[in-house]
DNA sequence: TTGTTCCGTAAGCCATGTCTTACGGTAAGT
DNA sequence: ACTTACCGTAAGACATGGCTTACGGAACAA
């Protein structure tokens, strides 16, 4: 169940948008707290679940502190999602939708 | 941003198990309900979370509810993951993991 | 050493969301 | 008509989680 973690990260809206920050390259902290409206202990914090989730990898640069996606997480939710994506459910779907099994053996 | 409730979605660790139930095929509330710890209007909150996210579909019959799983959703979680695991976040991720790009102009 | 910049963590307030029980409504059977 | 089975919704209690301010530590420069 390492994907619960994961959708947890990316389900709060702000920490979504602090994750999306990071798609076109590394940036510290303070360089994503100032493109959001929330305060930089905040964006801190959800770097953090970000990071136990397995959605970004920190360096130590200086005094600043540099996240990156790390595709790793994202890989992981992928397998997991794979599994609601076969042939299977869309017949299963279907059935629903049509309310008979796609091949009817009677008709009453 | 029709991506933040399908997350919203399943994070919720009761929801996903709701939703891994309809996994080898349709069944309705008090099907899904009698293999969870939790009551049976809470399967329905759930569910009707589920739909308008649009990972589950539902159909009458009789006076059950038969739910299925609906592709969609997912395909449309799959798509926005698909925008984090390019190349060139694995490139920013070694990036960030060994402190320098991978070409390096000076040495200190 | 002093000062500055950058960051992580703790404590508290407050909103959000999940669960329960209670109720009403529809469909099928007797 | 009456009963049974199945379901959705409302209201309330309760826990969870995000945000802020305040504090302390680490690195670089003068």
């Amino acid at each position: 169940m390492a994907y619960g973690t994961t959708l947890a990260a990316l389900a709060d809206p702000t920490r979504r948008a602090v994750f999306e920050r990071l798609r076109d390259g590394p940036k510290s902290v303070g360089e994503v707290a100032r493109t959001l409206p929330v305060s930089r202990p905040a964006v801190s914090q959800h770097l953090k679940a970000l990071k136990v989730a397995g959605l970004v990898s920190d360096r130590a640069e200086g005094t600043r502190r540099v996240y990156a996606i790390d595709p790793q997480g994202v890989g992981e939710l992928r397998h997991w999602l794979d599994q609601f994506w076969g042939d299977a459910l869309t017949a299963f779907k279907h059935e629903v939708e049509l309310g008979e099994p796609p091949r009817r053996r009677k008709k009453p």
